[in-house]
DNA sequence: GATGCTATTTTGACACTGTCAAGATGTGTT
DNA sequence: AACACATCTTGACAGTGTCAAAATAGCATC
Protein backbone atom coordinates (compact mmCIF):
# COMPACT_ATOMS: atom_id res chain seq x y z
CA UNK A 1 0.00 0.00 0.00
CA UNK A 2 1.66 3.87 -0.79
CA UNK A 3 2.52 5.72 1.61
CA UNK A 4 -0.10 8.68 0.51
CA UNK A 5 -2.87 5.89 0.03
CA UNK A 6 -4.24 6.51 3.38
CA UNK A 7 -4.68 10.57 2.64
CA UNK A 8 -7.16 12.60 0.18
CA UNK A 9 -4.50 14.92 -0.59
CA UNK A 10 -1.37 15.43 -2.85
CA UNK A 11 -2.38 12.40 -5.65
CA UNK A 12 -0.54 13.90 -8.81
CA UNK A 13 -0.53 12.11 -11.79
CA UNK A 14 -3.94 11.81 -12.60
CA UNK A 15 -6.02 13.10 -15.79
CA UNK A 16 -5.44 16.88 -14.48
CA UNK A 17 -3.13 16.22 -11.74
CA UNK A 18 -4.48 17.45 -8.41
CA UNK A 19 -8.08 19.22 -9.88
CA UNK A 20 -9.45 19.73 -6.63
CA UNK A 21 -6.49 22.24 -5.59
CA UNK A 22 -6.79 23.88 -9.13
CA UNK A 23 -10.67 24.19 -9.00
CA UNK A 24 -9.80 25.94 -5.34
CA UNK A 25 -7.61 27.91 -6.78
CA UNK A 26 -9.49 29.32 -9.81
CA UNK A 27 -12.28 29.98 -8.10
CA UNK A 28 -10.51 32.55 -5.65
CA UNK A 29 -8.80 34.39 -8.66
CA UNK A 30 -12.93 34.18 -10.34
CA UNK A 31 -14.28 35.31 -7.03
CA UNK A 32 -11.52 38.24 -6.54
CA UNK A 33 -11.78 39.26 -10.02
CA UNK A 34 -15.31 39.37 -10.15
CA UNK A 35 -17.60 38.67 -6.92
CA UNK A 36 -18.83 35.97 -5.82
CA UNK A 37 -22.38 35.86 -6.65
CA UNK A 38 -20.52 36.11 -10.62
CA UNK A 39 -18.94 32.53 -9.87
CA UNK A 40 -20.16 30.02 -11.64
CA UNK A 41 -18.93 26.35 -11.81
CA UNK A 42 -19.62 26.23 -15.31
CA UNK A 43 -17.15 29.51 -15.51
CA UNK A 44 -14.60 28.11 -12.83
CA UNK A 45 -14.55 24.51 -14.93
CA UNK A 46 -13.83 26.70 -18.14
CA UNK A 47 -10.93 28.07 -16.65
CA UNK A 48 -9.52 25.17 -15.14
CA UNK A 49 -9.85 23.58 -18.56
CA UNK A 50 -11.96 20.68 -17.62
CA UNK A 51 -15.70 20.14 -18.37
CA UNK A 52 -18.76 21.49 -16.90
CA UNK A 53 -19.50 18.46 -14.17
CA UNK A 54 -16.00 17.54 -13.55
CA UNK A 55 -16.02 19.66 -10.53
CA UNK A 56 -18.70 17.29 -9.39
CA UNK A 57 -16.02 14.44 -8.82
CA UNK A 58 -14.48 16.64 -5.91
CA UNK A 59 -17.23 18.58 -4.40
CA UNK A 60 -20.70 17.18 -3.90
CA UNK A 61 -22.27 20.82 -4.65
CA UNK A 62 -21.41 24.47 -5.09
CA UNK A 63 -21.93 24.81 -1.45
CA UNK A 64 -19.52 21.99 -1.19
CA UNK A 65 -16.39 24.25 -2.67
CA UNK A 66 -17.89 27.27 -1.16
CA UNK A 67 -17.58 26.03 2.17
CA UNK A 68 -14.09 24.23 1.48
CA UNK A 69 -12.66 28.13 0.12
CA UNK A 70 -14.41 29.84 3.26
CA UNK A 71 -12.52 26.95 5.83
CA UNK A 72 -9.34 27.72 4.20
CA UNK A 73 -10.07 31.77 5.20
CA UNK A 74 -10.94 30.72 8.66
CA UNK A 75 -7.62 28.82 9.16
CA UNK A 76 -5.78 31.90 7.27
CA UNK A 77 -7.86 34.22 9.92
CA UNK A 78 -7.34 31.49 12.91
CA UNK A 79 -3.33 31.47 12.32
CA UNK A 80 -2.93 35.50 12.35
CA UNK A 81 -5.39 36.15 15.81
CA UNK A 82 -3.54 33.09 17.42
CA UNK A 83 0.08 34.48 16.09
CA UNK A 84 -0.43 37.91 17.87
CA UNK A 85 -2.24 36.35 21.11
CA UNK A 86 1.01 34.55 21.28
CA UNK A 87 3.76 37.35 20.36
CA UNK A 88 5.29 37.88 23.92
CA UNK A 89 6.90 41.38 22.86
CA UNK A 90 3.01 42.58 22.91
CA UNK A 91 1.15 44.02 25.96
CA UNK A 92 -2.33 42.69 26.30
CA UNK A 93 -3.70 45.93 25.66
CA UNK A 94 -1.31 45.90 22.40
CA UNK A 95 -2.92 42.36 21.58
CA UNK A 96 -6.29 43.34 22.28
CA UNK A 97 -6.17 46.42 19.68
CA UNK A 98 -4.39 44.35 17.15
CA UNK A 99 -7.18 42.28 17.35
CA UNK A 100 -9.84 44.58 16.74
CA UNK A 101 -7.68 46.57 14.18
CA UNK A 102 -6.54 43.12 12.51
CA UNK A 103 -10.02 41.20 12.38
CA UNK A 104 -11.76 44.46 10.35
CA UNK A 105 -8.27 44.32 8.34
CA UNK A 106 -9.16 41.18 7.58
CA UNK A 107 -12.26 41.62 5.97
CA UNK A 108 -11.31 45.08 4.19
CA UNK A 109 -8.77 42.99 2.07
CA UNK A 110 -10.13 40.03 1.90
CA UNK A 111 -14.02 40.80 1.07
CA UNK A 112 -15.24 38.26 -0.93
CA UNK A 113 -13.30 36.15 1.47
CA UNK A 114 -15.38 37.43 4.55
CA UNK A 115 -18.26 37.54 2.43
CA UNK A 116 -17.86 33.36 1.81
CA UNK A 117 -17.15 33.01 5.56
CA UNK A 118 -19.92 34.63 6.99
CA UNK A 119 -22.67 34.94 4.05
CA UNK A 120 -26.44 33.46 5.36
CA UNK A 121 -26.04 31.37 2.16
CA UNK A 122 -23.30 29.06 4.47
CA UNK A 123 -24.61 28.83 7.51
CA UNK A 124 -28.34 29.05 7.51
CA UNK A 125 -30.30 25.79 7.47
CA UNK A 126 -28.01 22.97 7.11
CA UNK A 127 -25.49 24.00 4.45
CA UNK A 128 -22.32 24.27 6.19
CA UNK A 129 -19.70 21.32 5.94
CA UNK A 130 -18.35 19.07 8.49
CA UNK A 131 -15.01 20.57 7.17
CA UNK A 132 -16.01 24.24 7.83
CA UNK A 133 -17.61 23.42 10.82
CA UNK A 134 -14.29 21.70 12.47
CA UNK A 135 -12.23 24.70 11.75
CA UNK A 136 -15.07 27.37 12.42
CA UNK A 137 -16.21 26.50 16.18
CA UNK A 138 -12.07 26.49 17.14
CA UNK A 139 -11.94 29.73 15.80
CA UNK A 140 -15.22 31.20 17.55
CA UNK A 141 -13.92 29.59 20.82
CA UNK A 142 -10.61 31.07 20.54
CA UNK A 143 -11.99 34.68 20.28
CA UNK A 144 -13.85 33.58 23.15
CA UNK A 145 -10.51 32.86 25.65
CA UNK A 146 -8.93 35.91 24.04
CA UNK A 147 -11.26 38.08 25.70
CA UNK A 148 -12.09 35.78 28.47
CA UNK A 149 -8.46 36.68 29.52
CA UNK A 150 -8.39 40.09 28.87
CA UNK A 151 -11.17 40.66 30.77
CA UNK A 152 -10.16 38.86 33.81
CA UNK A 153 -7.16 40.60 33.45
CA UNK A 154 -9.14 44.03 33.89
CA UNK A 155 -8.40 45.18 30.68
CA UNK A 156 -11.98 45.77 29.18
CA UNK A 157 -15.24 46.25 30.62
CA UNK A 158 -17.94 43.95 31.78
CA UNK A 159 -18.51 40.70 33.98
CA UNK A 160 -19.61 38.04 31.65
CA UNK A 161 -16.99 36.77 29.24
CA UNK A 162 -19.44 35.64 27.19
CA UNK A 163 -21.88 38.32 26.33
CA UNK A 164 -18.69 40.45 25.97
CA UNK A 165 -16.89 38.42 23.53
CA UNK A 166 -20.56 38.15 21.68
CA UNK A 167 -20.41 41.88 21.86
CA UNK A 168 -17.46 42.67 21.06
CA UNK A 169 -17.39 40.25 18.15
CA UNK A 170 -20.82 41.45 16.84
CA UNK A 171 -19.24 45.01 16.59
CA UNK A 172 -16.24 44.21 14.30
CA UNK A 173 -18.41 41.92 12.11
CA UNK A 174 -20.53 44.56 11.84
CA UNK A 175 -17.93 47.25 10.88
CA UNK A 176 -16.53 44.60 8.62
CA UNK A 177 -20.22 44.28 7.44
CA UNK A 178 -20.88 47.53 6.51
CA UNK A 179 -17.63 48.50 5.35
CA UNK A 180 -17.08 45.60 2.70
CA UNK A 181 -21.10 45.45 1.95
CA UNK A 182 -20.99 48.78 0.68
CA UNK A 183 -23.28 50.85 2.90
CA UNK A 184 -20.17 52.65 5.05
CA UNK A 185 -18.85 54.03 1.53
CA UNK A 186 -15.38 55.89 2.90
CA UNK A 187 -13.20 53.35 3.53
CA UNK A 188 -10.48 55.55 4.81
CA UNK A 189 -12.00 55.73 7.71
CA UNK A 190 -12.30 52.14 8.67
CA UNK A 191 -8.62 52.41 10.88
CA UNK A 192 -10.30 54.98 12.93
CA UNK A 193 -13.44 53.27 13.64
CA UNK A 194 -11.54 50.30 15.02
CA UNK A 195 -9.26 52.86 17.15
CA UNK A 196 -12.94 53.95 18.67
CA UNK A 197 -14.12 51.09 19.24
CA UNK A 198 -11.17 49.87 21.15
CA UNK A 199 -10.46 52.82 22.94
CA UNK A 200 -14.70 52.34 23.95
CA UNK A 201 -14.25 48.81 25.13
CA UNK A 202 -11.01 49.62 26.74
CA UNK A 203 -11.92 50.23 30.99
CA UNK A 204 -10.99 53.44 32.18
CA UNK A 205 -8.25 53.87 34.73
CA UNK A 206 -9.23 57.58 35.60
CA UNK B 1 -57.70 66.88 -16.57
CA UNK B 2 -58.12 64.32 -14.02
CA UNK B 3 -57.12 65.04 -10.27
CA UNK B 4 -55.18 61.75 -9.60
CA UNK B 5 -53.11 62.36 -13.13
CA UNK B 6 -50.19 64.04 -11.91
CA UNK B 7 -49.57 61.11 -9.12
CA UNK B 8 -48.03 58.24 -9.90
CA UNK B 9 -49.97 56.32 -7.52
CA UNK B 10 -53.36 54.93 -6.81
CA UNK B 11 -54.89 54.21 -10.38
CA UNK B 12 -57.47 51.92 -10.47
CA UNK B 13 -58.98 50.07 -13.05
CA UNK B 14 -56.62 49.02 -15.34
CA UNK B 15 -56.26 45.80 -16.32
CA UNK B 16 -54.97 44.83 -12.46
CA UNK B 17 -55.85 47.48 -10.68
CA UNK B 18 -52.47 48.05 -9.05
CA UNK B 19 -49.91 45.33 -9.94
CA UNK B 20 -46.98 47.32 -8.20
CA UNK B 21 -48.65 47.47 -5.16
CA UNK B 22 -49.95 43.59 -5.39
CA UNK B 23 -46.02 42.86 -6.41
CA UNK B 24 -45.07 44.09 -3.65
CA UNK B 25 -47.07 42.23 -1.67
CA UNK B 26 -47.29 38.81 -3.77
CA UNK B 27 -43.37 39.56 -3.02
CA UNK B 28 -43.04 39.79 1.17
CA UNK B 29 -45.38 37.37 1.13
CA UNK B 30 -42.90 34.29 -0.81
CA UNK B 31 -40.35 35.90 0.94
CA UNK B 32 -41.34 34.99 4.17
CA UNK B 33 -42.41 31.58 2.82
CA UNK B 34 -39.10 30.65 1.33
CA UNK B 35 -36.59 33.68 1.86
CA UNK B 36 -35.28 35.84 -0.65
CA UNK B 37 -32.85 33.46 -2.53
CA UNK B 38 -35.70 31.82 -3.31
CA UNK B 39 -37.43 34.52 -4.58
CA UNK B 40 -37.84 34.60 -8.27
CA UNK B 41 -39.67 37.46 -10.82
CA UNK B 42 -41.38 34.18 -12.63
CA UNK B 43 -43.07 32.60 -9.10
CA UNK B 44 -43.77 36.01 -8.19
CA UNK B 45 -45.64 36.47 -11.46
CA UNK B 46 -47.27 33.88 -11.34
CA UNK B 47 -48.61 34.37 -7.55
CA UNK B 48 -50.10 37.73 -8.93
CA UNK B 49 -51.65 35.88 -11.65
CA UNK B 50 -49.67 38.07 -14.37
CA UNK B 51 -47.77 36.73 -17.06
CA UNK B 52 -43.71 36.51 -16.44
CA UNK B 53 -42.79 39.86 -18.15
CA UNK B 54 -45.75 41.76 -16.70
CA UNK B 55 -43.48 43.11 -13.51
CA UNK B 56 -40.89 45.06 -16.18
CA UNK B 57 -43.76 47.96 -16.64
CA UNK B 58 -43.47 48.45 -12.91
CA UNK B 59 -40.20 47.80 -11.68
CA UNK B 60 -36.85 48.15 -14.02
CA UNK B 61 -35.37 45.29 -12.77
CA UNK B 62 -35.72 42.42 -10.22
CA UNK B 63 -33.28 44.83 -8.38
CA UNK B 64 -35.50 47.83 -8.51
CA UNK B 65 -38.31 45.37 -6.95
CA UNK B 66 -35.89 44.29 -4.01
CA UNK B 67 -35.16 48.04 -3.34
CA UNK B 68 -38.83 49.07 -3.28
CA UNK B 69 -39.40 46.38 -0.52
CA UNK B 70 -35.90 47.72 1.34
CA UNK B 71 -37.47 51.28 1.09
CA UNK B 72 -40.48 50.35 2.47
CA UNK B 73 -38.40 48.41 5.44
CA UNK B 74 -36.25 51.41 6.16
CA UNK B 75 -39.54 53.81 6.57
CA UNK B 76 -41.22 51.07 9.04
CA UNK B 77 -37.60 51.00 11.38
CA UNK B 78 -37.29 55.20 10.93
CA UNK B 79 -40.73 55.33 11.80
CA UNK B 80 -39.81 53.24 15.22
CA UNK B 81 -36.93 54.62 15.51
CA UNK B 82 -38.26 58.31 16.01
CA UNK B 83 -40.89 57.13 17.48
CA UNK B 84 -39.20 55.94 20.74
CA UNK B 85 -36.60 58.71 20.59
CA UNK B 86 -39.46 61.27 20.72
CA UNK B 87 -41.65 59.39 23.37
CA UNK B 88 -41.86 62.30 25.88
CA UNK B 89 -42.17 59.77 28.84
CA UNK B 90 -38.61 57.56 28.69
CA UNK B 91 -35.57 58.83 30.32
CA UNK B 92 -32.56 59.08 27.91
CA UNK B 93 -31.24 56.21 29.23
CA UNK B 94 -34.27 53.84 28.55
CA UNK B 95 -34.27 55.73 25.19
CA UNK B 96 -30.69 54.17 24.26
CA UNK B 97 -31.56 51.32 25.88
CA UNK B 98 -34.66 50.75 23.41
CA UNK B 99 -32.94 52.10 20.39
CA UNK B 100 -30.54 49.31 21.15
CA UNK B 101 -32.53 46.64 21.76
CA UNK B 102 -35.39 47.80 19.37
CA UNK B 103 -32.68 47.71 16.20
CA UNK B 104 -31.62 43.65 16.94
CA UNK B 105 -35.76 42.95 17.70
CA UNK B 106 -36.34 44.28 14.46
CA UNK B 107 -33.42 42.70 12.30
CA UNK B 108 -34.67 39.17 14.57
CA UNK B 109 -38.27 39.69 13.78
CA UNK B 110 -38.23 40.61 10.19
CA UNK B 111 -34.82 38.85 9.26
CA UNK B 112 -35.86 38.23 5.65
CA UNK B 113 -36.36 42.20 5.26
CA UNK B 114 -33.65 43.51 7.12
CA UNK B 115 -31.03 40.88 5.14
CA UNK B 116 -32.66 43.03 1.82
CA UNK B 117 -32.31 46.23 3.48
CA UNK B 118 -28.42 45.84 4.14
CA UNK B 119 -27.59 43.38 1.79
CA UNK B 120 -24.73 43.65 -0.61
CA UNK B 121 -26.56 42.80 -3.56
CA UNK B 122 -28.05 46.47 -3.48
CA UNK B 123 -25.45 48.49 -1.91
CA UNK B 124 -22.07 46.93 -3.42
CA UNK B 125 -21.65 49.08 -6.54
CA UNK B 126 -24.33 51.34 -8.12
CA UNK B 127 -27.52 48.75 -7.22
CA UNK B 128 -29.39 51.29 -4.57
CA UNK B 129 -32.20 53.14 -6.25
CA UNK B 130 -32.67 56.58 -5.41
CA UNK B 131 -35.51 56.05 -4.23
CA UNK B 132 -33.62 53.63 -1.41
CA UNK B 133 -31.17 56.00 -1.04
CA UNK B 134 -33.84 58.66 -0.24
CA UNK B 135 -35.66 57.15 2.46
CA UNK B 136 -32.14 55.30 3.95
CA UNK B 137 -29.74 58.09 4.40
CA UNK B 138 -31.66 59.65 6.62
CA UNK B 139 -32.35 56.67 8.30
CA UNK B 140 -28.53 56.66 9.27
CA UNK B 141 -28.50 60.37 9.87
CA UNK B 142 -31.34 60.22 12.54
CA UNK B 143 -29.21 57.64 14.20
CA UNK B 144 -26.24 59.54 14.29
CA UNK B 145 -28.80 62.29 15.50
CA UNK B 146 -29.84 60.38 18.78
CA UNK B 147 -26.55 59.40 19.65
CA UNK B 148 -24.49 62.79 19.58
CA UNK B 149 -27.76 63.89 21.97
CA UNK B 150 -27.05 60.97 23.93
CA UNK B 151 -22.91 61.65 23.78
CA UNK B 152 -23.66 65.55 24.63
CA UNK B 153 -25.53 64.65 27.48
CA UNK B 154 -22.81 62.50 29.13
CA UNK B 155 -24.78 59.53 28.92
CA UNK B 156 -22.63 57.42 26.59
CA UNK B 157 -18.68 56.99 26.39
CA UNK B 158 -16.27 59.01 23.87
CA UNK B 159 -15.84 61.81 22.35
CA UNK B 160 -15.97 61.89 18.56
CA UNK B 161 -19.90 61.36 17.58
CA UNK B 162 -19.23 60.26 14.44
CA UNK B 163 -16.64 57.64 15.00
CA UNK B 164 -19.17 56.70 18.04
CA UNK B 165 -22.37 56.06 16.22
CA UNK B 166 -20.40 54.24 13.39
CA UNK B 167 -19.11 51.89 15.95
CA UNK B 168 -22.30 51.52 17.98
CA UNK B 169 -24.19 51.07 14.66
CA UNK B 170 -21.59 48.36 13.74
CA UNK B 171 -21.97 47.04 17.10
CA UNK B 172 -26.27 46.02 16.20
CA UNK B 173 -25.85 45.77 12.66
CA UNK B 174 -23.36 42.78 13.83
CA UNK B 175 -25.17 41.40 16.46
CA UNK B 176 -28.53 41.29 14.21
CA UNK B 177 -26.52 39.59 11.48
CA UNK B 178 -24.34 36.82 13.06
CA UNK B 179 -28.23 35.71 14.38
CA UNK B 180 -29.84 36.27 11.25
CA UNK B 181 -27.60 34.56 9.20
CA UNK B 182 -27.00 31.60 11.88
CA UNK B 183 -23.82 32.07 13.51
CA UNK B 184 -25.30 32.83 16.85
CA UNK B 185 -27.53 29.69 16.22
CA UNK B 186 -29.07 30.23 20.03
CA UNK B 187 -31.45 33.23 19.37
CA UNK B 188 -32.77 32.82 22.88
CA UNK B 189 -30.00 35.13 24.31
CA UNK B 190 -29.98 38.04 21.69
CA UNK B 191 -32.17 39.73 24.41
CA UNK B 192 -29.33 38.92 26.87
CA UNK B 193 -26.89 40.35 24.31
CA UNK B 194 -28.22 43.20 23.72
CA UNK B 195 -28.06 44.36 27.19
CA UNK B 196 -24.52 43.67 27.60
CA UNK B 197 -24.00 45.78 24.79
CA UNK B 198 -26.20 48.25 26.27
CA UNK B 199 -24.03 47.68 29.88
CA UNK B 200 -20.39 48.42 27.74
CA UNK B 201 -21.13 52.15 26.31
CA UNK B 202 -23.04 53.52 28.99
CA UNK B 203 -20.54 55.82 30.63
CA UNK B 204 -19.94 54.82 34.17
CA UNK B 205 -20.91 56.83 36.78
CA UNK B 206 -19.03 55.18 39.61
C1' DG C 1 -69.18 57.58 -31.05
C1' DA C 2 -65.08 56.48 -33.94
C1' DT C 3 -60.08 57.08 -33.92
C1' DG C 4 -55.64 57.26 -32.31
C1' DC C 5 -52.26 57.39 -28.53
C1' DT C 6 -50.27 55.33 -24.79
C1' DA C 7 -50.00 52.31 -20.78
C1' DT C 8 -50.20 47.69 -19.86
C1' DT C 9 -49.79 42.81 -20.62
C1' DT C 10 -48.57 38.62 -23.20
C1' DT C 11 -45.98 35.27 -26.05
C1' DG C 12 -41.59 33.91 -27.81
C1' DA C 13 -36.94 33.70 -27.41
C1' DC C 14 -32.04 33.79 -25.64
C1' DA C 15 -28.23 33.02 -22.70
C1' DC C 16 -27.21 31.49 -18.52
C1' DT C 17 -27.42 28.69 -14.24
C1' DG C 18 -26.97 24.05 -11.07
C1' DT C 19 -27.20 19.33 -11.35
C1' DC C 20 -28.45 14.55 -12.75
C1' DA C 21 -27.83 10.18 -15.79
C1' DA C 22 -25.02 7.53 -18.97
C1' DG C 23 -21.27 6.75 -21.31
C1' DA C 24 -16.22 7.07 -22.14
C1' DT C 25 -11.49 7.10 -20.56
C1' DG C 26 -7.69 6.70 -17.93
C1' DT C 27 -5.15 4.51 -13.53
C1' DG C 28 -3.84 1.13 -10.24
C1' DT C 29 -4.32 -3.73 -8.50
C1' DT C 30 -4.76 -8.60 -8.86
C1' DA D 1 -4.11 -9.38 -19.19
C1' DA D 2 -8.31 -8.41 -16.76
C1' DC D 3 -10.81 -6.26 -13.62
C1' DA D 4 -12.37 -2.48 -10.50
C1' DC D 5 -12.49 2.03 -9.71
C1' DA D 6 -11.64 6.97 -10.01
C1' DT D 7 -12.08 10.48 -13.16
C1' DC D 8 -13.90 13.04 -16.87
C1' DT D 9 -17.18 14.05 -20.83
C1' DT D 10 -21.50 14.55 -23.39
C1' DG D 11 -26.41 15.13 -23.22
C1' DA D 12 -30.26 16.63 -20.99
C1' DC D 13 -33.66 19.05 -17.87
C1' DA D 14 -35.78 22.54 -15.18
C1' DG D 15 -35.18 26.98 -13.72
C1' DT D 16 -33.55 31.81 -13.91
C1' DG D 17 -33.47 37.17 -15.54
C1' DT D 18 -34.45 39.85 -19.32
C1' DC D 19 -35.11 41.56 -24.10
C1' DA D 20 -38.12 42.19 -28.55
C1' DA D 21 -42.25 42.14 -30.76
C1' DA D 22 -47.00 41.55 -30.84
C1' DA D 23 -51.54 41.94 -28.62
C1' DT D 24 -54.83 44.27 -25.61
C1' DA D 25 -57.15 47.75 -22.81
C1' DG D 26 -58.03 52.53 -21.16
C1' DC D 27 -58.11 57.41 -22.05
C1' DA D 28 -58.43 61.74 -24.65
C1' DT D 29 -59.53 64.15 -28.74
C1' DC D 30 -61.86 64.96 -33.10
Amino acid sequence: MNSAANLKVVRPGYHHGDLRQALLMAAKALIAEAGIENLSLRKLADRAGVSRTAPYHHFTDKNDLLCAIAAQGFRRRYQGAQDTFNDPSLTAEEKFAEFICGYVRFAADNPEEYELMFGRNIWKQKNSTQELRDVAYPCFQHQLEMITSWQEAGLISGDNPLRTTQVIWGTVHGIAKLLIDGIYTDSAQIEEVSLCAIKLFIKKAS
